[in-house]
DNA sequence: TCACAAGCTGACCAACCGGTCAAGATTATT
DNA sequence: AATAATCTTGACCGGTTGGTCAGCTTGTGA
């Protein structure tokens, strides 16, 4: 329903390969909206065959299960996750490192609303099916956040804080805003917030959090 | 499965009025442990009825459909959650009401967790049941609250932050100890959190948040 | 050009789910 | 004791869902 701007090259003959990657991509996009807003559970094969364009057999063809599609897409997920701490790393001190780490999952929650539902619901749901990661890459990545946090309490960059809680208060908070995004928007008068109102969250959660440790 | 004390008469002969509440009750209960476990579209009248201990039949003669039912089960929810707040109310300053609000929200999430999954799935789905709440009862709650937390500030109180992305905070991180309990257990050794625990985590979110505002 | 492999799809199916119903059991009312 | 109202339940039904499959089309390599 899109297609009245001048099209490249999307004409009929198409590599394999590009054919393959075109249609995963597709799926997997369709999927992550479909399971976001109806769960597991509610999500059915027909509606994000529908939202790929696809007809539900060739679903099959690419993702065998429903569970195995779900699957993928909650890895992707993890993926950028895990990711968003980057900026965490080579940072000197709490200013820099958790304000960068606040700024960077904002900006996923703003950008990537329905994998951060699915994650949530995932997990809600007792981490069915990413349970090993939670167990393995999860742990490791919290202990070493953990020791970097640590560390600048030892070095008196901040206030002596339990590191595994302002780690979850640094997930809860940020999440809050793709995962309770409705409610948000609801109470915002029904209006999505706006780009002004986006740093003001930003702004805030970096402002009550970075004071609350005493990194300021 | 517990039946080795001695019941008081629960006997046969009961009332009407007593058959009626127990069913009642045993069914809201099934059915928000089943509603958080597995979703609104994941769950089954059937197993809810398992769990109740009744056919399935019965339960369509208590609640004529699953929607009804399920909008019972989230209504109960936010009763309990709107008078979290009462504690808020009477209170002098941020370090009283805030400190106390914030324990009484981790007491829910502790003692009340499938129901604060299922808000939260709720909400997260576009909150196609309690949408009529949200726009009428939980926006005067949060203009309401929003007004207390100006006046602090105006009566420094407590720093300048916007009342709202501090409400979003508050929920946000007290909420997350229930809806991504079992993250933070599988974080915890797979242990669930101890009496010990529990008072740490309050400790450690009140700490950073009112130090965060400004308010000790 | 041709044969093969990869990709595509309409039609189909068994399983399951929410909901119905009529008949029976139990409690309340007269 | 008789009648009425409420509650209980097994059996059943139409509709939907995840998944299959045989046959088709299309790109690829020789």
């Amino acid at each position: 329903m899109t297609d009245a701007a001048p099209l490249p090259d999307t004409s009929r003959p198409r590599t394999r390969e590009e054919t393959r990657r075109g249609n995963e991509r597709a799926i997997l996009a369709a999927a992550e909206k479909v399971f976001a807003e109806a769960g597991f559970g509610g999500a059915t094969m027909q509606l994000i065959a529908d939202m790929a364009g696809l007809p539900k057999a060739n679903l099959h063809y690419y993702f065998p299960t429903k569970e195995a599609l779900y699957r993928r897409v909650v890895q992707n997920i993890f993926e950028i996750w895990l990711h968003a701490a980057d900026v965490f790393d080579g940072a000197d001190g709490p200013v820099e490192g958790i304000g960068a780490y606040i700024d960077a999952k904002m900006e996923i929650s703003r950008r990537h609303p329905a994998g951060s539902k699915v994650w949530a619901s995932e997990v809600m749901h007792g981490a069915p099916v990413i349970q090993d990661y939670l167990e393995t890459t999860l742990r490791e990545w919290t202990g070493g956040r953990a020791a970097v946090i640590q560390g600048w309490i030892d070095a008196g960059k901040m206030a002596p804080v339990d590191p595994a809680h302002l780690l979850y208060m640094l997930w809860a908070t940020t999440q809050h805003y793709a995962d309770f995004g409705h409610q948000i928007e609801t109470l915002n008068g029904g209006k999505a917030l706006s780009d002004r109102q986006w740093k003001a969250a930003k702004d805030s959660v970096k402002a009550i959090i970075l004071r609350g440790i005493g990194a300021v």
